[in-house]
Parts: structure tokens; sequence; C-alpha cells
DNA sequence: CCCGATATTCGAAAGTTATCGAATATTAGA
DNA sequence: TCTAATATTCGATAACTTTCGAATATCGGG
């Protein structure tokens, strides 16, 4: 016997959990609207933005760094968002692969 | 100037919210399941279920009556899911409009 | 190796949620 | 109208979440 069916769904859960707090939504959205999903490496060019930086999100959410720091950690802990450190930044973007699972989700 | 970004992403994210507890988003899976969106009112046979009783989702649930009421008073009110009494019991069922949007809500 | 910039961790306060038992409401049927 | 079945409301409590300021960590540049 396995648990996978509860495990799935714990996740699941999880994952709803994060994007239903509206700050978390909405870099969630400014991820996936402004980065182009799977273009990480290929940040060359202005037009081309693979991320964006922990500071840019916060400067757009009215809130204090600490809260902006505790929700990226929420949105990575549960996979949503992948992040590196560059320079002094920790550049952030959705998993792609998320989105299909996402998706995938409500669709049966 | 209008604030309908900002509701929507207000209700986007009381959706998520809803579907964020473990309990909660086994009662939807469970009418999305077992359900056929858009057979309510077309229940005349046994395999052609439209909607499950409260009582029959408490059951599977492991938590109490008062339990059950709250989260499907909370499925309820952010449009998850629509309720109608049948004698003695409660009915409910999945609004099939909620998962066509949450499925674009992930699609651009 | 110090300094400014960026980000995280820590500890606390305020608010919200999940859950229960008890009480109440609503309905069907005898 | 009495009763049993079904479901909700109320009040309480424990646990969790959001947020902040202060302190700490990490990095690049002079």
């Amino acid at each position: 016997m396995s648990n996978n069916q509860k495990i799935d769904l714990d996740m699941m859960a999880d994952i709803f959990k994060a994007l239903s707090n509206p700050n978390r939504l909405k870099i969630f959205l400014r991820l996936t609207t402004c980065c182009r999903p799977g273009t990480v490496g290929l940040y060359n060019s202005e037009e081309d933005v693979d991320a964006m930086f922990v500071g840019d999100l916060g400067r757009e959410l009215d809130v204090g760094k600490p809260t902006v720091s505790h929700h990226i950690k929420e949105l990575r802990r549960v996979g949503i968002i992948r992040t590196e450190r560059r320079g002094q930044n920790i550049a952030c973007w959705v998993d792609p692969e998320i989105i299909n699972e996402l998706r995938a989700f409500f669709t049966r």
C-alpha cells in the first residue's frame, strides 16, 4: 500500500497555500508575465529577461524586506520558484514545470 | 482609473486559499472526480450523479460535522462550489465555470 | 580588509484559521 | 405534533500566518 495520493494532495494544498497570499500571488504573476519561463541563463539582452531580483520584487510590493524574503522562501519551499545568487542579488524565476502541473490539475 | 486588477488578484488569492486546506481540497477533488460538472438536475440514474451531500463528504473526511460545514461554506463563499437543499440533505457540486477560469489562469 | 548594497534570520505582535462540543435550525415521516 | 436525520451556528482554543525592526550574513569594489 502507498500513500502517494495523500502526499500529492498535501503537496498540492501546499502549492495553493503559497499562491493564496496576495503578495505572493503578485510575485508569481510578476515573474510569469515578465520573465519568459525556461529562459534562465539567456538574459543577455534587455528584452530577454529571464529572472527578477528579490529587491526588484520587493520595491513593487509595499512591504518590508524581511516579509519579501519570507514570501520568496515560501514560494521556493513548495517548488513554485527557483533562485540563484548573481553577485549581490538573488535572481528568481518560476519553475516552468509547475505551470504545467497546475494546468494539468484542472484538466481532467 | 480602476482597481479591477487588484480585485481579480484578491479573488484569485481567495480561491487558492480555499483550495489550500487538505480537507477542502479533498472535497473539491471528490466533487470533480465523482460528479460530472454541469449535470446538476440530471441525477436520475445511478451512474449519472450530479452532486454529493454534505453528509457523504463528511463521512470521508474524518473531521466533525461543524468543520465540514465550515469548509463547505468557505468553498461556496469563493464560488468554487454551489449548493442546494434536497429534502433533509444539502447537495454540493463544483461550479463548472471555475474550473475553466483556473485552467485559463495557468495558460498564457 | 573595510564599506555599502543586498538579502536572510530572529524574535515578537497582531490577526486569521481549523477544529471541536454544545446548542440550534430545518426537514421528512410516523 | 413528536421524533429522528441532517446540517449550521456559536463560542472557545490551539496553531498558524503576516508583518515588522533589529541583528546578522554575503557579496563586490575600492
